[in-house]
DNA sequence: CGAGAACTTGAACAGGGTCAAGATGCGTGG
DNA sequence: CCACGCATCTTGACCCTGTTCAAGTTCTCG
């Protein structure tokens, strides 16, 4: 693979127009290729002096776990996704990471990001960019379990992952391969996996959208826009910024 | 105020140990200080060509609409905390900003930060890393929201502000003033104004805070951090990483 | 083919919402 | 300095969304 079609590589280049030296450097920030099994943590809370890494195929989710037991998934990776940056810069990572199945990822040391940044400023400001639009993200998240029902707020994630499997390759607006489970549903959603049952249930019966066997159907794009007040522009690119 | 005690080149010293070019970089970005009244919006959603802000007293609330005409409120931003800079990166502004209180606030153009990326990286890096601290307080809310009951929810609160506000002077253990009204805890908590004024009154009867008159009394800190399973590592810097 | 994981459904329950009515506080103008 | 009016706070009663518990059923994969 080139480097100019690597997703991540790609991503950022929606916002900063990258030059062939910033791109090569952004090359050698891959490392070592590493596979990781589904369901054993990367990173988990609380470890020190761990990498980063950019995910090349798989899905992985970042979560918390409280002291009750309960645990709230943040958000899921896909491929192209930047994980765990945010740990590396506070040294010590605040959340966990857990492949939801296998998965491939290149290896990025804390200090050759750090070292790059100070030759690259470019490339430092578009990793700021595409931090904020994982912040974005999350925000939208935070929206939908506030103040979203249970339904809505299904809906929506499920138009949210579309899109940005879309963004990669990995959806058509028909539908996508979806490995999660309706605990791991659950848990992102803030519900109990029963009542995320439910509503899937019903999201299925009224020709919306089916969820099962490892894929998700959309059945009525505009009527499940609509039902979950769903705006993408949060996660659009709208080409470069920084010239 | 000499250049070094400015509370935002406080925060960012945290992480990157500035030098006194990047120092000087910093305060030349403060640009023209503007004065916003309670209550009108400086950002609202979908507008372009606005500016950051870094803030210099008072409190704002970053907050976003939905179609049913609920909000939510995302974050409280305090003095020292930089404002829009992702509706900045954006170039369109997601989320609504709204000053709580009388506000003082620099403008921080869009293109004269780019460039000052350009010419200080470390400065890149150090925003980077305030971004990721925001970005870490918005994970916390969704957790909280997600997976705490409103009890624990309200006293999470109480406390992450009392911490906030401490690091930059304006709190004690004991307590701080706060201008917010229950509507707008409310709005923050994902919870109805009836329900937060049920929980305040049982955590006043429960001997562990008191939220009235515009200010927030903290009786029993360790009860609190017990009851909302308070863990301020998020919050922490814990000494310059770049050195 | 067997066993565990994931899914499904029902029934009872509870946390928090909604509606409604009053009390309290506070800024403004007279 | 007082009075009026509005915003904020407070409390009660009832209801609804989503939880919990429990008992199957259906996949999936070794």
């Amino acid at each position: 693979m080139s480097i100019q079609q690597s997703p991540f590589a790609r991503k950022l280049g929606a916002f900063v127009a990258l030059s062939g030296e910033e791109l090569s450097a952004l090359d050698r920030l891959h490392g070592r290729r590493k596979t990781f099994p589904a369901g054993r943590d990367i990173v988990h809370e609380g470890q020190v002096n761990h990498s980063a890494y950019i995910l090349a195929s798989g899905w992985v989710c970042s979560y918390k776990l409280l002291s009750g037991g309960t645990r709230q998934i943040v958000d899921f990776q896909i491929p192209g996704d930047f994980l765990g940056l945010r740990s590396v810069l506070f040294r010590t990572a605040d959340h966990n990471i857990e492949p939801v199945t296998k998965v491939e990822a290149s290896e990025v040391p804390a200090a050759d990001l750090l070292a790059t940044f100070g030759k690259t400023p470019r490339l430092a400001t578009a990793v700021l960019w595409a931090a904020s639009r994982d912040e974005a993200m999350v925000v939208e998240h935070l929206v939908g379990i506030g103040r979203r029902d249970a339904k809505e707020r299904t809906a929506h994630f499920l138009l949210e992952l579309g899109a940005r499997l879309k963004l990669v390759g990995l959806a058509t607006a028909s539908g996508y391969a979806c490995p999660l489970s309706q605990y791991m549903l659950a848990d992102a959603l803030g519900l109990s996996a029963v009542h995320i049952n439910r509503e899937l249930r019903e999201l299925r019966e009224d020709g919306l959208v089916t969820f099962q066997h490892g894929k998700v159907e959309i059945h009525d794009l505009d009527g499940l826009v609509a039902l979950a007040d769903f705006d993408k522009t949060y996660l659009d690119h709208d080409g470069p910024l920084l010239k």
